[in-house]
RNA sequence: GCUGCUAUAGUGUAGUCCGGCCAAUCAUUUCGGCCUUUCACGCCGAAGACUGGGGUUCGAAUCCCCAUAGCAGCACCA
């Protein structure tokens, strides 16, 4: 039966984007990529698809204290597995030379001075509204001064270009904010110079240098927006169009990097790939598909209420995809031993791998009487069924292994009574199996099948989709994606 | 403190610009039932919301005011 395809939610149009747009993602390098960044990075893709033109993905690596090296290539990796329509690539650190030119610029344009006033003070007069002592400097001692910072004449905090806004500006983030400062440490691992550009800046060239018509970030930058708005007036530009969308938090995640980092450094997780984080990687290597991820990120759209992400709907993405293609197994968790009296010697069952696609074939399953695993939990007196094989009656048992009689092979039987249908695996014939799950690792035995299916999504049948994460001598490690 | 943004069911969303067709959409979730050699998938049904208070109006989720709450900015971070 057809089942009718849940549409997806159509984003609002964008202003002046009929003929084509060009869009930007434009992380900082500080680390992988998490949820947050594939919500701006998947919203400006899909507005890319839907109007056509480039995507630009721009690295904003002009804070080296907060520039991982590693970063560089995790972000592109997480790309890579997003599968965005990047067309091309620009590294903020290529470009300072194009920054301090631009800087030159805003200085002749009368649009920015050279601050050299306390920080503390400058910050107490900025609150009263009154202007620094260097506000007024000319725009030839300007320059001079600006030379200097690039020259290595200032040290760190003694100087820094501001942009002259409005000291009257009711929003005290709107007067004179920061263009350029000076940095020694740490190196940057691209680029030598101790001049740096502040974000309002690089992002103000680039974006009209790049000729980005369209923006849409996370409206923590509203006030970014704002004060970008002076330096494109400054130099005449045009602003792109700008979508500010809300905050969004997951439910049980931290979804910062230097969080994320500090956890990791303290030994609380083991890696970006925790599967406790939100990061990208971590949700690949619990088997949640990038489409997934895709479809939840349109989903929540562009709206700009501050929201709280939750899994339950991420999942319920995720497993509409995976369960179309995930092989079925058995999974055997905290397995007992019971021997089954009365019943046959052999036998053999042949579970379809896939029970809606009769293609897919079987696996096939050995029991020799008379002992045979079964989760710890079902072990309890009663009629069973072994899944494709036959029916058992459970007793009570008094020594430590549990005893149990042959009772026939109907399946109206099981059905007529309600009694449970149950995973089983021959005890000679399985392989250990560990399943880590957010809640702790849960122990116990798995088909020998599974050993093909290192890296994919199956499920364990009655347990859930997990994901096979490694394959040893030991034993196979697969990670829980979600019932 | 100053400035700004937001406010629809447990969660996410549609509707809000251009008041009536909204006793409010869709998905998820939860609970029933069906189907089924999985507690998955599928199908049927049910539950569950317009932050509060005023005002305008014949009529307000939609417009206005106030309040409340949340978030953000006021960094030599992005």
């Amino acid at each position: 039966m057809a089942k009718p395809r849940e549409q997806v939610r159509e984003l609002p149009d964008l202003e002046k984007a009929q003929g084509g747009v060009v869009m930007r993602f434009a992380p900082n390098p500080s680390g992988p990529l998490h949820l947050g960044h594939a919500r701006a990075a998947v919203l400006n893709d899909a507005y890319v698809h839907r109007y056509g033109g480039r995507y630009v993905l721009r690295i904003e690596d002009t804070d080296p204290k907060r520039v991982d090296p590693q970063a560089y290539t995790m972000v592109q990796e997480d790309l890579k597995w997003l599968g965005l329509g990047i067309t091309d690539i620009v590294y903020q650190s290529d470009r300072f030379d194009l920054y301090y030119q631009y800087g030159e610029e805003l200085i002749q344009r009368g649009g920015a001075y050279v601050c050299t006033c306390d920080n503390e003070r400058f910050k107490a007069m900025k609150l009263a509204k009154e202007a620094c002592p260097c506000r007024s400097t000319g725009i030839d001692e300007t320059l001079e001064s600006f030379k200097k910072m690039r020259d290595g004449g200032f040290e760190e905090g003694e100087a820094t270009l501001r942009v002259r806004t409005d000291l009257d500006h009711p929003d005290p983030a709107m007067r004179d904010f920061p263009a350029f400062r000076i940095l020694k440490s740490p190196p940057h691992p691209r680029m030598e110079g101790c001049l740096y550009p502040l974000m309002n800046f690089s992002v103000t060239v680039d974006d009209h240098l790049l000729g980005i018509t369209h923006v849409i970030r996370g409206k923590d930058h509203i006030a970014n927006t704002r004060r970008q708005r002076y330096i494109f007036d400054y130099f005449g530009w045009e602003p792109p169009v700008y979508r500010h969308y809300g905050r969004m938090g997951i439910e049980g995640v931290v979804l910062s990097t230097s969080q994320m980092r500090a956890g990791i450094n303290a030994g609380e997780f083991q890696g970006w790939d925790d599967i406790r984080l939100g990061t990208l990687r971590a949700m690949a290597r619990r088997g949640i598909k990038p489409e997934a991820v895709r479809e939840a990120v349109l989903d929540i759209g562009i709206g700009e209420t501050d929201i709280s992400f939750s899994w339950e709907n991420l999942f319920a993405k995720n497993r509409n995809i995976v369960d179309k293609i995930a092989n079925r197994y058995f999974f055997v968790p905290d397995p007992v031993e019971i021997r089954i009296k009365g019943g046959p010697e052999n036998w053999t069952a042949h579970p379809a791998l896939h029970p809606g696609d009769e293609k897919s074939g079987s696996r096939t399953l050995d029991y020799t009487a008379p002992a045979t695993l079964i989760p710890s939990n079902e072990a309890t007196p009663g009629l069973k069924r072994l899944k494709d094989l036959f029916n058992i009656e459970i007793h009570n048992g008094d020594s430590t292994i549990q005893t149990a009689t042959f009772a026939g092979e109907s399946l109206a039987d099981v059905r007529m009574k309600k009694a449970p249908i149950i995973q089983w695996l021959s005890p000679r014939n399985c392989i250990p199996c560990t399943l880590m799950t957010p809640d702790g690792d849960v122990h116990g035995m798995c088909e020998q099948a599974v050993k093909s299916e290192l890296g994919n999504v199956v499920q364990f049948e009655r347990v859930g989709f997990v994901r096979i994460d490694s394959i040893s001598p030991e034993g196979i490690i697969a990670y829980f994606t979600h019932r």
